[in-house]
Order: C-alpha cells, then structure tokens, then sequence
DNA sequence: TCATATTGTCAAGCAAACTTGTCATTTAAT
DNA sequence: ATTAAATGACAAGTTTGCTTGACAATATGA
C-alpha cells in the first residue's frame, strides 16, 4: 500500500511531530507510515483523512503486492 | 469507529465467507469487523470499499471514542 | 558557523490484528 | 421437522501496529 501523507503533509506545513500530536500518535508511527515500515489501522487513516481535508481513498492506495 | 459492512453485504448478497474469500482473509476476520470486535487494518479496509464500490469514508467512520 | 528543528531508524515491549480450529446458535430451504 | 448454510464466538498462536527512549544524520535559520 503506498500512501500521500509526506506530500500532503508538505501541503499542510506541518511536520511529522505536530501532524502526529494532533491525532494522537507518536511521531514515530507518522514516520514509520511514510516512509512505509507499516500499514496504519483504519481509525488512524480516517484521521488523517480528516485532518487533510481528503478521503482517505485518496491518501492510501492498494499496490499489486496488497 | 462503526462500519456499514453488514449493510453493503446484504445489499451485495455475499456471506461473510465469500466477501472473506474474495479479499484474501479468514471469515472470522470479516465476522470479528462486522460485530466490531476489531478494526481493519487501512489494506484491508481499501479492499473491502473496493469489493463494494464505495469509499473508505462511506464504509468506515469516526466515533467520539476513536 | 553554531544552534535548533526535523527526520530516519533501531530496540524492546505491549496491544491489537489476523490465523486456524472448533462448536453452538440462528436462518433458510425443502 | 430436518437438513444445510450462515453466523457468532472462543481459544491459542503468530504477526504487525504502535509505544517510549534513544541516537545519528540532515536540514533550517540566526
């Protein structure tokens, strides 16, 4: 699964600390979500979904390997 | 966070073992979503809106808990 | 240049997702 | 009324998300 969220995090002129205490992650997993050591659960792509103002269809995409 | 699983099911006649088949996981996996046992990873929730044709955001959504 | 903020990554641990296997209960069809 | 299909749920085990703490490397700005 790839993901938008360092582009629309550029967008949004947050960095990874401020994105992650706002929806109340630590920076670790924000980081870890970019740079793809892992997939979030539902509940947190919804809110960064929410905090992005975007679906979250258009954050997250499904690869050929999901 | 709730979920319109049952809901689309029904509307797209499959059992919980067949929509699990067709996503590559276990019935107890769709049956554990469906009664809110637990909540799907973001990969699996792109499969299920994909199945049903509707976005992340129509299927899955927030609660004041989450 | 020096200082500070930001990012990437590792490790150890806990919690939650997901598995297979199994069984009881409910629903639907005959 | 009986059978078969579908659902709900539990248990034990594996994998993965997410945590805190830490440190090095890269960028940003005075």
């Amino acid at each position: 699964m790839k993901n938008k969220l360092k582009v629309a995090r550029a967008e949004a002129n947050l960095s990874q600390g401020e994105l992650a205490e706002r929806i109340g992650v630590s920076r670790q997993t924000i980081n870890s979500i970019e740079t793809g050591r892992y997939v979030p659960s539902t509940v947190l792509a919804l809110k960064l979904a929410a905090v992005f103002a975007k679906p979250v269809d258009v954050l997250f995409s499904l690869e050929e390997t999901d």
